[in-house]
DNA sequence: TTTAGTACCTTGCGATACAAGGTATCTTAT
DNA sequence: ATAAGATACCTTGTATCGCAAGGTACTAAA
């Protein structure tokens, strides 16, 4: 094993949560949210953003409009709807419940 | 997308190092590796937890040794290698890392 | 000797992250 | 005009993980 693969476990189903946090402020489109990840030393590649963004849209937790760019092709600008705000305050609590658990085993036994 | 499948991503790969966290201070059976994490409110099932420690040991992180019962058949006790000290202490920095990254997605943007 | 309990393990499925490759749009330089 | 490069979107194939369900083996008690 090595450590990239363990750490790139760990990031696994914290990504989803990364972007729901950054689309709370403001919309944004894939670029967007790769650079301002990686500020916040999280990785993420094309190929993992698009399929997860298309499926937090499909799921109802996103929409998006397009934006024309003065740079290039038309963005589409990712938003959290209604729904999105909801199932991200559950993250936070999922979030706040994991690092509980961490802190318990951390100090206990 | 339910909410208990949003909570079972955000624990993907975190059981792998709460089960290091357990297993550095004593050696632990699959049922006691269970029951100590339900008591730290992280739920594990064994369908996740024999393949999990089978792949640690595979990997040179883990090892085990036989210990009767009383109460019923023989026992794996699994133990953390010097390898596995090493790599708990890389997932220790990973974890903090991933802390930061949530911490300043919180706060900035 | 059968039954219940404990402990270990495997198989098949769905979901995720990622590498690699592909298409379309827009700008700039020739 | 047009070719080349940059930007932006997306898909396919692979590996891995968590989990439900089912299976095997050993021990003790009825």
């Amino acid at each position: 094993m090595n450590p990239d693969n363990s750490k790139s476990q760990m990031r696994k189903g914290m990504l989803e949560y990364c972007i729901m946090l950054l689309l709370r402020r403001q919309p944004c489109y894939a670029n967007d949210i790769i650079q301002k990840l990686r500020e916040a030393e999280m990785i993420v590649v094309e190929g993992t953003l698009y399929p997860l963004l298309s499926r937090l849209k499909r799921d109802g937790l996103l929409g998006y409009e397009w934006r024309e760019s003065t740079q290039g092709p038309p963005r589409k600008y990712y938003v959290l709807t209604p729904e999105g705000q909801d199932a991200l305050q559950q993250l936070d609590a999922g979030w706040e419940e994991i690092q509980r658990t961490v802190a318990i085993l951390k100090v206990k036994n």
